[in-house]
DNA sequence: GACAATTATGACCAAGCGGTCATTAAAACG
DNA sequence: CGTTTTAATGACCGCTTGGTCATAATTGTC
């Protein structure tokens, strides 16, 4: 009997739109109104999905992390040192759109840092990403494509932070697509000479019998 | 005849006061009337001295940046790789206290970066390191320490951006400052190892008159 | 102390915000 | 159809904020 709607599709939809409209006013400056407007619906509707402007940017930020998530984490390993520079290039190779979105996020998510439970999901997430490029490159190591000194875990763990700087400052600078891209293709340059080369020993004592713990959260 | 104040004294006391009261509230939350009640001074007063909440806002990135620029920028080159690399490495390797610090920066200046003219401040900072970097490449390029093929200018860029990475991740998740300093490590070792060898042409002519000497690797 | 120029004040205001709710519209069913 | 349940609406409210300004306080000089 009654009107029926499907409201996941609904708040996808609702996410978009907020999305744009941070993207294009900031999250300070945009209004509840402008987000219903841009979604083409009345305030008290928004407000039927989303109790609040919080839980909006929660939900913005949750189905942000989760895509990543998915993108990134649930991937085969490589199974050749240039297969995986191809994968570093296309994570930092990132479109306009993605660059605007990642800014979008950092602004969201820099006030949500006040929240410890912010910190904890966006480290945890970071934390994800480090081991999964640990373990692709102990795989490369195994295979002799990647120089076997490296301690794959600190390795991996930096390539996160690196590719997030990278990735970072593309989407809050607005550095052009095209000299990015020469950027990129440089750090994979960079990055795949580095791994390939067998580093020299810098005062750690590598040990071959490397135990590769990830030493654990706090 | 009047009474006097020395103005640029009072501007940096209210930016201290500022820079406490984001932190403390956030900066969404954090009010001007906060910032003048942190200064133990009244609100009127305070825009005697800036004249809106953004122009406080940018100030703060101001003196920032240029504080860093002065650490940072007005080094000499070193004239070798293996002095670059420690120089990286001092760069990377922050304390937990500067970590501290770089996190309040972007909790308190994430969102502010909708402001244009912040946006451009944080951009010019790091267009400026990006070419300090590159001109030390150059220079070691010269002196045959690092590879003739990589482009300087990319590359520098690409440093400003991964070792932001770094040091923003240090920062923002708290990591331990013993992994730390083992990603650091390893980070330089990768990086050096990087710089040093001939990188593989990618789709780029690298000139054929490549100069470089291995420089120490095998 | 009297003056003049500068600096400080905080009550005040308009604007705009997030959020509510009584009311209306829509649509699935018999 | 008419009924019934859900969905949509937007005028409205209370409150906070950035920003103003008429007035008062301070202080160096004579």
């Amino acid at each position: 009997m009654p009107k029926i709607v499907d409201k996941d599709e609904m708040r996808n939809m609702l996410l978009d739109a907020a999305v744009r409209v941070f993207a294009d006013k900031g999250y300070h400056a945009a209004t509840i109104s402008n987000v219903a407007a841009a979604a083409g619906i009345a305030k008290g509707t928004l407000y039927l999905y989303f109790e609040s402007k919080d839980a909006l940017t929660v939900a913005i930020a949750k189905r942000q992390f989760d895509a990543l998530e998915h993108q990134i984490m649930l991937q085969e390993n490589e199974e050749t040192l240039d297969g995986f520079l191809e994968y570093l290039r296309r994570i930092m190779d990132v479109t306009d759109a993605e660059a605007t979105s990642y800014k979008v996020f950092f602004e969201v998510l820099g006030p949500a840092f006040v929240s410890k439970r912010f910190e904890r999901e966006a480290a945890t997430f970071f934390d994800k990403l480090g081991r999964r490029y640990a373990n692709q490159i102990k795989h490369l190591q195994k295979r002799g494509e990647i120089a076997a000194g490296y301690d794959a875990d600190a390795i991996g763990r930096v390539f996160a932070s690196m590719l997030d700087g990278v990735v970072l400052h593309r989407g809050l600078f607005g550095v052009p697509r095209k000299r990015h891209r020469r950027m990129v293709s440089q750090a994979v340059t960079l990055l795949g000479a580095g791994l390939r080369s067998r580093p020299l020993v810098q005062g750690f004592a590598d040990k071959p019998d490397n135990k590769a713990r990830p030493a654990g959260a706090s």
